[in-house]
DNA sequence: CGTTTCTTGACGTTTCTTGACCAACTGGCT
DNA sequence: AGCCAGTTGGTCAAGAAACGTCAAGAAACG
């Protein structure tokens, strides 16, 4: 039923919850052994589902005694997570990136739903009006939706 | 006599209301051959019928294991309220008196500080690129302003 | 009768899975 | 120290499985 991409993103995460680790260390092999498939769908799972952008960092060692770590990226201060964003915005962003990080951001309850349709609706306003209205190029509307989406975000002074 | 599109709209809200559950998962081919339709079909009426500006979230995701999922966020209220609020807005709103309706949707309950943020800054940005970009006119710029308080609104299903 | 909404199908993109081949590290043996 | 074999993990490309987009024509509406 549920992807084996799925399933293994599940078991790495019940890993981290455990005893709130902040991070975890694995066999790539054990690994694979254990879900039944080849080794490098875990390194698929981990470009997919573990990034920088979800909070994620991962670093790896090969050869004899190699591992994986994937360790969630902690912040002190309020102040750091916005930046962390807003980088990861950037100048311009597409519709598609904008879904995939608010659907992230809501997954980890740092946008609770109704603030999320609110900004759902905020762009996609903004960007029927860039359209339709002043005839801007897609370059532009997705400028303008990058702006809008981390003066958005900065507002709610993440914590 | 009813049209696909409606009764597809139909069966969908009659899952969400099924035991109360706040959102559904299907599969856009199953669904398309239980209505004995074309897959893109399903598309059009998610677009048409499950905005967010009426208060829904749909996601989805490619390939094997594909899913699409909607999510009602907001109830509809009785249709007078609307029209109540949409009389108060009006065709043209200015920054005084959006400052003053938000405040009081705020001290009601019905909006909390984090969504007044949002509000609030979503329509200043909106102002702000029709004014510097677009050298729009006060009028022009309050008309917009005013379309846009009432989508987002009524997004939230408010009053 | 013109405009909006609906329906369909061709074509496009993304996501997942697998496997062949590559790269890096360890330890032991000269 | 230097090399070699063994042990790990990494990369890439191909193929399959979904879903998305777009435009043309039909139907419904006012």
């Amino acid at each position: 039923m549920s992807s084996l991409t799925r399933s293994i993103e599940k078991y790495i995460h019940s890993l981290l919850e455990e005893e709130d680790s902040p991070a975890v260390s694995l066999r790539r092999k054990d690994l694979a052994e254990q879900f039944g498939c080849v080794p490098s769908q875990i390194n698929y799972v981990l470009r997919s589902r573990f990034t920088p952008e979800k909070g994620f960092l991962v670093e790896s060692q090969r050869g004899g005694h190699g591992f994986i770590r994937i360790a969630r990226i902690t912040f002190r201060r309020p102040q750091e997570r916005i930046d962390h964003l807003e980088e990861i915005i950037g100048t311009v962003i597409s519709s598609q990136e904008v879904k995939r990080l608010l659907t992230n951001l809501q997954e980890r309850g740092i946008l609770s739903d109704r603030e999320r349709l609110l900004l759902e609706v905020a762009l996609r306003f903004q960007d029927e009006v860039a359209e339709t209205y002043f005839d801007l190029s897609p370059y532009k509307r997705d400028m303008l939706q990058a702006d809008l989406l981390k003066r958005l975000l900065r507002s709610l002074a993440l914590s």
